[in-house]
DNA sequence: ATTTATTATCGTAATATTGCAATATATAAA
DNA sequence: TTTATATATTGCAATATTACGATAATAAAT
């Protein structure tokens, strides 16, 4: 079937896995370890440091903003992306929040 | 294509997106919130509280243990699946520092 | 030994993800 | 206005993931 059941999670469980989902590759890591360490983000400097072709980064640079990690500022005809250090932050707070809960009172 | 390309990123990036692919499924992070809040933890009693079929619990189980984020006893026919403290909490401070190491020094 | 209960593995279908070439869009420069 | 540059979108092929039925493996109970 392939396809995830969402339906049967609560909004929370399925907001985790999508947050973990957008991290899950390493492509995307190295782009948020590579904008965190620029002053000038621009996306064709990602290409280049990265090693993937350019539709490739524009398609991880989506997935990245379709949950807010990452905004891009237009800039003449360049895209300048930087950390969404608000939102950012949020997400750090739910990962430690999830692992925080967990209790190990279990064997 | 459809593949990772793992070979042009390094070891820790490449290890953050297995630990967050792991995590990225609102099955197995039922099944994570599900284990640690029971005294005992029977694969059985998670296909009755999650709600998949057994063979995709077992799959999911597998995955975890793939990263040793949960440990599996064997007791009698029942496996008892438990957290892995000492792992869960080296997973933790891995994506702390992650999500730390981000400099915020662009726009 | 046979039956029952629990978990794992295999095989397969449906869907998702990754990556890229080709192309489109948009802005700046000439 | 043409050209060059930067980024986005589309379409597609290869591979990965999700889920489950059928079945195997294992151990306890009868």
């Amino acid at each position: 079937m392939g396809i995830t059941k969402t339906q049967i999670f609560n909004n929370r469980q399925n907001e985790l896995a999508t947050i973990f989902k957008v991290l899950a590759n390493p492509a995307r890591i190295a782009i948020l370890q590579y904008i965190s360490g620029q002053k000038a983000c621009i996306c064709n400097d990602i290409v280049d440091e990265i090693g993937l072709a350019q539709p490739t980064i524009s398609q991880h640079l989506k997935e990245l903003k379709s949950i807010h990690l990452i905004k891009g500022a237009i800039d003449g005809k360049k895209v300048c992306y930087c950390i969404n250090l608000e939102k950012w932050k949020e997400i750090q707070d739910l990962l430690n929040s999830f692992f925080d809960k967990t209790k190990f009172n279990c064997c």
